[in-house]
RNA sequence: GCACGCGUGGCCAAAUCGGCAAAGGCGCCGGUCUUAGAAACCGGAUAUUGAAGGUUCGAAUCCUUCCGCGUGCACCA
């Protein structure tokens, strides 16, 4: 041991040490509980930037403290390695995306390695190899024969920007999730996995992992599978000009969704979307101006979404009527702005009385306005009055009036009579929607698992053999970026057998989103080199579900969502036994710096913070920046990345003040589910820490030897006791919960108690030597979550040999009770609950006893005196309360 | 617009069930050491817990309103 900390010393000597040892690397161990801690695998960009250094210094910690607490602990990591960036960087620098990833690969492992993370390298994997997405073309063939993998003609979202097609998920509010840039739309023929076959175990399995995962990711994903319960309601379409009965081939309906049946006899409307069929089919007859209105709300559509600005709400009455079922009555058909084709069935009925966007519409157009439901103490009155004016919808369930034969019954139950009745005369029934689509997998696009399908004439679309997988990606593809796949253009690659009846095919050109590859990786973990089988069922029931997952909440819907939808399958499959991943989620909050750019071109150009001059307010916040050449910059707080130049680089870090500082520092700073605001200085801080524990390690190291326990306790040896085993309590407490900030604060507190104890290595008797001993030892070995080599290292020095925590088999501390109890409590003393005086006492003493020692109190007495003792409250270990009067 | 969350010293933050006017770190100030500085060590200051009301013997903690900030959803019938 050095008499000074040398962080990239004692660094390089611990992950050399690991390595050889292997002691990250586990097998299946029955006599031991197993623990499955994962971290979201990165996408190899080549850099290592401070949001992956955070999430996984936190899995790290969890992984250390879970193996200290004697679990047989899994902790992988690979490579999201297929993706777009691969390809752009083919086009920019004329390299194959394929050695551009790799070299990536190489270049962050490296970086990995230097934080000295532990995970077991014997299982790494790498989405873009042959031997892993194999699998992901294994599980598309599976899928296709159980019908959830399909293709369609279907408008898909696209991305100018980065000429792209995008799922529902990727384009979430209309905008690209990548690049940020407006959504657009676009015919293609397209693959999907039908994720709405889960549709309802999605939502419903949420239930089952709710006590472990964050409740806005739970929420996000209820609402964006958005389950609704309601009905279907046919309504027969008339042309105006043809009366009498039509001929049944001329008779048309139009179909509608609702969830408020029980207001139909309120309906003014059918409102449609402007690319329903009718519309089509009816078109002939509409006039021009009514064509006009259509054209105008379907260019409007196409139009990048503002979000700022609501839509007005615009349409136009076609002129085709349609007869409520229930009423009778004759509605007008009207095409409305609002209706969206995706959504139901395309055509609403409009009760504006009880929906506010059929409200706003009809104050708009003027249309009817019929209150239906009442709230139910005023339903008398309501059913009464003809004509009410409703200032705000009534959007509640209530009480019917104005509704025929159903009047009087309530909300709830006319919703079940009128579905029922609705469904006895075949014009309606029950029905689920969801806001949840199919998963559109088809990219197109060329560094992605090729989708393992032949186009043959004769045989139509037939799949590959399983025994011919994988289908293998040529060397490379001209790439273009203009938006055609690639691949179509490889003739070797493209040019095929049919599987089927051996004549001439063409395979399928597409490559899948890579959002396949993240949703089964982490069972490939725990057989990564299977040849046959994805993973094998034996093995993965040994480590499967996830005990932990901590990644980014950008991941809250897609990816979480996709991997829950894939277990299910998976289990489907006879794979796995369960339904859910992941059983308990931590989300971190995000790494952010200040930025400072120049957005006058539209496109923001980012000045480096070292270049910019910055003024700011008493309070540290920015009040202006000016860039070297004086011009004025604007600034924010953004995600931090090298392209926005507020990047720090992980590698630096490590360099100056070594991985376990910047580690230490990061699970210190802030609580891991909040965002991250870096600052330089606090680091520093870190360092100290550490070096504060080291050379208190140094100075003891040759004085624990007088170390003996058991004799007679002085008053100092038993404090410093007292502190160390409440200390224990705090971290183990804290860690079970995810908290990582509080425990580092805590074992600041025992270093200084430690310090502050006045025991010296020149004179300390023999049980203060042991209670400095157990002090120092506990916190070394609570320190490994947050500081591995260092605790390495300094219990290497503690206990005399440099195999290493895990050979020499050393445990996270247990704390004793009777050690943490505090032997004598502090009770306050309040007179009307102001703080006056204190006394000791035993802990758990009883209230008669602090009362009277209370009220005996001579400085409380003072404040007593002359008063009416009004009532006392006793808190027993804590406080009396004495309440006077006058 | 709707929903949810947050608001504690200059900054980041802690505080089971309401219970000692509030931990720890950064920063700041002073001292020791040093030629000086840095580091280290020792010591110190700094908080009507966003505002106003309410409940209570007692409120950072519970309730109401307001202000500020953040996140999610955004015409989902």
């Amino acid at each position: 041991m050095d008499e000074k900390y040398f962080p990239k010393k004692i660094e390089q000597k611990w992950q050399a040490k690991w390595a050889d040892a292997k002691v990250f690397e586990v097998q299946i161990d029955d006599e031991r509980p197993k623990f499955y801690q994962l971290e979201m695998l990165p996408y190899p960009s080549g850099n290592l930037h401070m949001g992956h250094v955070r999430n996984y210094s936190v899995g790290d910690a969890v992984a250390w403290y879970k193996r200290l607490k004697g679990f047989n602990v899994l902790h992988p990591i690979g490579w999201d390695s297929f993706g777009q960036p691969a390809e752009d960087a083919a086009v920019k620098r004329k390299v194959n995306p394929r050695d551009w990833t790799e070299e990536n690969i190489k270049a962050m492992r490296g970086q990995l390695q230097r934080l000295g993370l532990s995970y077991d390298w014997s299982r790494e994997i790498a989405a873009h190899r042959p031997e892993y997405y194999k699998f992901d073309q294994w599980f598309f063939l599976k899928m296709y024969d159980k019908g959830l993998a399909y293709k369609k003609m279907t408008q898909v979202n696209w991305c100018e920007t980065d000429q792209a097609t995008l799922s529902n998920e990727q384009a979430s509010g209309g905008l690209c999730w990548r690049c940020g840039n407006p959504v657009t739309k676009r015919d293609l023929e397209q693959w999907f996995f039908k994720t709405t076959a889960y549709a309802d175990e999605l939502l419903d399995g949420l239930n089952t992992i709710e006590a472990g995962w964050p409740a806005n990711v739970l929420k996000r994903q209820r609402d964006w599978i958005g389950r609704s319960e309601g009905a279907l309601v046919d309504f027969e379409v008339r042309v105006p000009g043809k009366t009498g009965s039509l001929k049944p081939e001329d008779r048309r309906k139009v179909r509608v969704f609702t969830t408020r049946i029980d207001t139909i006899f309120g309906a003014n409307a059918i409102v449609l979307a402007a690319e329903h069929p009718l519309i089509e089919e009816f078109g002939g007859g509409f006039s021009a101006e009514v064509h006009a209105k259509i054209e105008e709300i379907l260019r409007e559509k196409a139009k990048p979404a503002d979000h700022e600005a609501e839509v007005e709400k615009d349409g136009i009455d076609t002129g085709l009527k349609a007869v409520n079922p229930f009423s009778g009555e004759e509605l007008p058909v009207w095409v409305g702005n609002y209706v969206m084709m995706e959504y139901g069935t395309g055509a609403v009925m409009s009760v504006p009385a009880h929906d506010e966007r059929d409200f706003e519409f009809a104050k708009k157009f003027g249309l009817p306005i019929r209150q239906v439901i009442s709230e139910p103490h005023l339903a008398h009155e309501h059913h009464t009055m003809q004509a009410l004016a409703l200032e705000d919808p009534y959007t509640e369930s209530g009480v019917l009036v104005h509704s025929d034969y159903w009047n009087g019954k309530t909300s709830e139950a006319a919703k079940q009579e009128m579905t029922h009745h609705a469904h006895l005369h075949g014009f309606g029934e029950a029905a689920t929607t969801y806001k949840l689509r199919d998963w559109g997998i088809s990219r197109q696009r060329f560094w992605g698992s090729p989708i393992p399908i032949v186009y043959c004439d004769t045989c139509g679309t037939v799949p590959v053999h399983f025994d011919d997988l994988p289908v293998e990606l040529p060397e490379n593809a001209p790439i273009t970026g203009t938006g055609e796949s690639p691949l179509s253009k490889v003739s070797e690659f493209v040019e095929t057998e049919c599987p089927k009846c051996g004549g001439p095919g063409r395979r399928e050109t597409d490559t899948m989103d890579t959002f396949v590859d993240s949703s089964w990786y982490f069972f490939r973990y725990t057989d990564p080199a299977n040849e046959i089988l994805p993973f094998s069922p034996d093995l993965a029931a040994y480590w499967t579900p996830v005990d932990q997952y901590i990644g980014g909440d950008d991941h809250a819907v897609m990816h979480l969502i996709y991997t829950r939808f894939w277990t299910k399958v998976m289990r489907d499959l006879g794979l796995v036994k369960f339904g859910e991943p992941v059983t308990r989620l931590l989300t971190q909050g995000m790494v952010v710096g200040e930025t400072f750019f120049d957005d006058e071109t539209g496109k923001r150009i980012y000045a480096a913070p070292g270049e910019v001059t910055v003024e700011r307010d008493a309070k540290g916040k920015i009040v202006s920046a000016r860039s070297a050449d004086g011009k004025a910059l604007k600034f924010a707080i953004e995600r931090m990345s090298k392209s926005k130049g507020n990047g720090v680089d992980p590698d630096e870090m490590v360099e100056i003040y070594g991985a376990d500082a910047a580690r230490l520092f990061v699970l210190f700073a802030a609580p891991v589910e909040n965002e991250l605001v870096w600052n330089e200085a606090g680091i520093e801080g870190a360092v100290r820490f550490l070096q504060r524990i080291w050379r208190f390690v140094h100075r003891w190291r040759d004085s624990f030897a007088k170390a003996a326990s058991g004799s007679e306790q002085s008053e100092v040896a038993r404090k410093l006791r007292r502190k160390t085993h409440q200390t224990i309590r705090r971290i183990d407490q804290s860690l079970d919960t995810l908290q990582f900030n509080t425990p580092v604060a805590a074992l600041m507190e025992l270093c200084n108690a430690l310090y502050d104890s006045g025991i010296e290595p020149e004179n300390a008797s023999a049980d203060e030597a042991a209670a400095v001993q157990e002090g120092v030892t506990s916190l070394v070995l609570m320190l490994t979550p947050f500081a591995p080599h260092t605790a390495e290292e300094l219990y290497s020095v503690l206990i005399g040999n440099e195999n290493g925590m895990l050979a020499n088999g050393a445990l996270f501390p247990e704390f004793s009770e009777e050690l943490a109890a505090d032997d004598e409590i502090e009770v306050v003393i309040q007179v009307n609950g102001k703080l006056r005086s204190k006394f000791a006492a035993k802990p758990g003493e009883d209230r008669s006893k602090l009362e009277a020692a209370a009220l005996a109190d001579p400085k409380a007495q003072e404040f007593i005196a002359g008063k009416e003792v009004v009532k006392v409250v006793v808190v027993p270990d804590k406080l009396v309360n004495i309440v006077v009067k006058g």
